[in-house]
DNA sequence: CTGTTAGCGCGTTCAT
DNA sequence: ATGAACGCGCTAACAG
């Protein structure tokens, strides 16, 4: 049923090389032939197995992609920009979505990209180990997480600039009490909540304003982890006038448990995002801004890059792309209050 | 560098054939010899190219998923669940996203999973030549979108029902005046939009309310989209009192362009959406449930079915998963006019 | 410019 | 229970 290389040979009266080479845009075939050959080959419908032509010649023509999540915006922007930069450069894409410690430790064990990519564009950050396993497939590797590391291209923003941008917002305003709701959540390397918070504690200090351990909840960076998060902090003696979340979907938890204790926003409690979500404009949240589907797309490119001039110069460890603060409606100065 | 089977077969003192059959647990090993050889295989970091056991075998263990976005929250929700569904029973899966014409159309002249897949989900609605085009695959086809149609297994809600319930909950509210934002945009063969706006138009007549063309606005699915649809009804010389839009990215985008223009929601303008999104309850907008990732995940099982039991009987053409009409924050029943 | 010859790494007979 | 031989469909190296 399948037509092979030898049915479109046979049928074209040529050999199986002159059809392979011909299809391939090889040089080697006289325009004549080559043109009847794609006529043949189209004809019958005919594909060349990936599988047999990457066994013989090495090549897959296949990205991995290994990803924490899909469902949630910023890894399908990613993800959906990357592709569309692959997919016109003829590449196919294999997802991986490891979201499942299962799933995690069942790919990097068995490592099932194995002499099945051409390279590897990862939506997560690997730990020591599994970074590791990633380089000895010998290809080329990138990433839009965390911080540089060794063997990668990691095209990212400046997460402690970003969030320095944000909490430094909310002390311009006037904020002396302000919360946080984090990301920090599981062993996952995941160095972007550790420079959010770092930063969120050096703009307090350079505020001269104490810490207050009360006023940081863990939300797990998903919208239900941001209204329980804020939750936990309207709960405290001294609850916050303002807040910075270290994701819009978080930060959109955190409006609805504003909503829901019939607090009002920015009146009673201002909240300031991270990433500007496809839907922070809907609901007036401010928000540090930063090219999501331009990272993944980069970083696609980054890797094309390397494939085709394999012995170019080293690929640069880290590309930075730009954030900004987007003010909208979900910040304001505190509210005047009696002494306390 | 990388370890192939007679690696393995060498270190361990046996034949390649035996290797095989110990590695993928098919009889005539010794348990002893068995267990020897995982044991060599393990410590040799040795995994079976797919490349050459696919071409051996004419078994892929990758399923072919095509979508016409992954950024939307709808088709993301599906991918992630049906991803998870495949790689916990050992299938990978190979993303095509087929958002442009051209990549569209590349993808289903070029036709690249052929030879390469087991199955193939589609999230998008092909149209006759391109069922066609997936039916000469020879594998078995499962969809979460659209009608039945011949060679797929679709899983999907009743589109009518749903629409209906949502228009029928603003009329029982005493809306008479209401509108439409549709999300019909191209040659895309895809009966969703047919299908909700026939209900919408049943429903009206149903009701004995006169269709007025001006209170229907094209949204394209998008909460841009949305928000200029919005502002489209907004322009009417009787703008209506309540709006179904036919997702919640259009209802919220709608929503936005409510806000702009200082009318109130649900005092002025009802807003009701259709697919309960992530951030549905975030922004408290009434909508049309449905299981998103639960049909991702059973079209999954559909196709896993499929693919172990070959000869089984005929898969059933189409499963439908519930839907539920969820009252939240932003339908009332209209406010009381002076006449007109 | 084109055809012939060898594998790529594995699964699958068929012997033993 | 195990091994040898063959072929899956294609590309690469070599002839001509």
């Amino acid at each position: 049923m399948p037509v092979s290389i030898t049915d479109v040979a046979r049928a074209a009266g040529v050999s199986a090389s002159t059809v392979s080479r011909a299809l391939r845009g090889r040089p080697g075939v006289s325009d004549e032939v080559r043109t009847q050959i794609a006529a043949v080959a189209a004809q019958l419908g005919y594909t060349a197995s990936r599988s047999a032509s990457s066994l013989a010649s090495g090549r897959t023509y296949t990205i991995g992609v290994v990803a924490p999540y899909i469902g949630r915006w910023f890894f399908g922007t990613v993800l959906d920009a990357a592709e569309q930069v692959f997919s016109a450069a003829g590449y196919d894409v294999l997802l991986y979505n490891l979201g499942s410690a299962e799933a995690r430790k069942r790919f990097f064990t068995k490592l099932p990209v194995r002499k099945r990519v051409d390279a590897v564009l990862s939506l997560l950050i690997p730990d020591e180990d599994e970074s590791a396993a990633l380089r000895s497939l010998g290809v080329p590797l990138a990433s839009t997480v965390g911080g540089a590391r060794p063997g990668f291209t990691v095209v990212g923003i400046d997460d402690r600039a970003g969030a320095e941008s944000a909490v430094r917002h909310l002390v311009n305003l006037g904020h002396r009490r302000i919360g946080m709701i984090s990301g920090a959540s599981g062993p996952l390397h995941w160095t972007t909540p550790v420079d959010r918070r770092a930063a969120y504690l050096h703009v307090l200090a350079e505020a001269g304003i104490e810490h207050d351990p009360a006023l940081v909840a863990d939300g797990d960076y998903t919208v239900d982890g941001g209204e329980r998060a804020m939750t936990e902090l309207l709960a405290a003696s001294r609850p916050p006038t303002a807040v910075f979340a270290q994701s819009d979907e978080m930060a959109m938890g955190a409006l609805r448990a504003l909503r829901r204790h019939r607090l009002r926003v920015p009146d009673d409690v201002s909240v300031v995002g991270f990433d500007d979500h496809e839907l922070a404009d809907v609901v007036g949240l401010t928000t540090v801004a930063q090219p999501v589907a331009g990272q993944g797309a980069e970083a696609a490119r980054m890797l094309l890059r390397q494939l085709d001039e394999p012995d170019a110069e080293q690929p640069p460890g880290r590309v930075e792309m730009p954030i900004r603060l987007v003010l909208r409606e979900t910040t304001a100065p505190p509210r005047p209050r009696g002494p306390q």
